[in-house]
DNA sequence: TCAAAAGTGTTGAAAATACACCCATGG
DNA sequence: CCATGGGTGTATTTTCAACACTTTTGA
């Protein structure tokens, strides 16, 4: 007999608060759940730790299975463990939160999940305590990105300073001087312009930019002022 | 039958990383393992999560029985679940960062373990991922306490000026200008300062300082300047 | 009386903010 | 030709960093 025998056991599953970026707005990819208990409803999408699987092992299997995506940026966020917080049986859930590009994951859906994307002012009431999940994922992603460039993990290779600054502004519920931005963002030296422009949103068109892949992983821990003033997100 | 009958049922544990200030330097409590496996080595203060029992609960709990304190600062670090992290049987592991001023601890402590308090600088080889968890810890209290008071959490009711700066020196392993330094904390507007003096560290003696628990509260979550330039932290 | 630590102010540099006009072009 | 969105520069204010001397008093 081997173990701790007198310890109780517990279920261990993951969920994921996966976040994508329309061009203009930040968006939650939910599920409608398959199975009892609360059918139908919509959660986030989610599965059990197996038989030696990691955690981030086990995050990417369910981003892959949903998402089609494999080496898609994710972070442990928290681990909620309420006894009560699946009425079927105590399950632990250690939650990560996903940053996808949202036009790679549109050619891979898996369809199996009635998955869709909600803007975030129009979260549904989600089961058990993922709504409570959503909340602190939010809150994560303004505070990191106010530092660190994560928030580039949303956009295609190719994107212009507008799209940009559109991210930053609804994630900040604000609206930043572009020019103030513009200077805030060359500054950290992660961009480099290239010489097409973006012409669908406008008439004279935007120039795309590009990540400096090196400078950025080189500078991911560094910080870097996204945000001039974070207090702003303090009732985020 | 009730339960999601075919998933595999993990143990969980808490493991406490508990940091103390002595007035010159940070500590870490240690104890000496009294069971297999690892009998004898240094570990984290740690214990399985009990039935029905939330992780706050179990670490208030496993904190109390260690140090007798009640209201402890404590924080949920992260979760390691790597499946071989204990060769007894998978256990995952959720982590629990905690502030205790040591002078309330020494009155309290629970000989039963064998705690000791260790130097950053010198914490031994500890069991199974322990040392990870601990190089975790540091990392996110210098990040937070960059810009939140989280370290007056350390500290006694009554402290000086030179003991807080002290404890920053410390933290981030460098030495602030002190003029500089006490304009910072000052304009954070959290300081009270006391009629009395603290006598026995130097011949002229440092004024006491509370804290205003009022504006402490208010302003946890605001971003106060503790480090002017929080790049200091990038090699922590 | 002197060694040791506490306490305090100013100045120059850098960064952040506020602010307004010209450009390019598709319709 | 004009409406729409893209792009840029400067002046002011604020914040940060560097820096040195005086005070107190126990030994």
């Amino acid at each position: 007999m081997t173990g701790y025998s007198k310890q109780v056991r517990i279920l261990a599953a993951i969920d994921c608060i996966i976040f994508g970026f329309d061009g203009s707005e930040l968006k939650l990819l939910l599920i409608q759940r398959g199975f009892e208990p609360e059918r139908g409803k919509w959660s986030l999408m989610g599965g059990f730790v197996q038989e030696g699987e990691a955690f981030d092992q086990a995050t990417a299997r369910i981003l892959k299975q949903l998402t089609g995506l494999k080496e898609v940026y994710m972070e442990q966020l928290h681990t909620f463990g309420n006894p009560r917080r699946d009425p079927i049986e105590r399950t632990i859930s250690v939650v990560y939160f996903a940053l996808i590009d949202i036009d790679k994951y549109k050619k891979q859906l898996n369809e199996d999940y009635h998955a869709e994307w909600f803007s975030l002012k129009e979260i549904p009431d989600l089961i058990f305590d993922h709504n409570e999940m959503v909340k602190m994922a939010r809150s994560r992603v303004c505070y990191k990105a106010a530092f660190h460039p994560i928030l580039f993990e949303l956009l295609p290779e190719k994107f212009t300073l507008p799209q940009l600054q559109n991210l930053y502004d609804g994630i900040y519920d604000t609206e930043f001087d572009k020019r103030n931005f513009s200077k805030r963002v060359m500054t950290t030296g992660l961009l480099i312009k290239q010489k097409e422009k973006e012409k669908s949103g406008s008439k004279k068109g935007a120039f795309y930019y590009k990540l400096d892949k090196r400078k950025y992983n080189a500078n991911f821990h560094s910080f870097l002022n996204f945000i001039s003033n974070p207090n702003i997100l303090r009732d985020i």
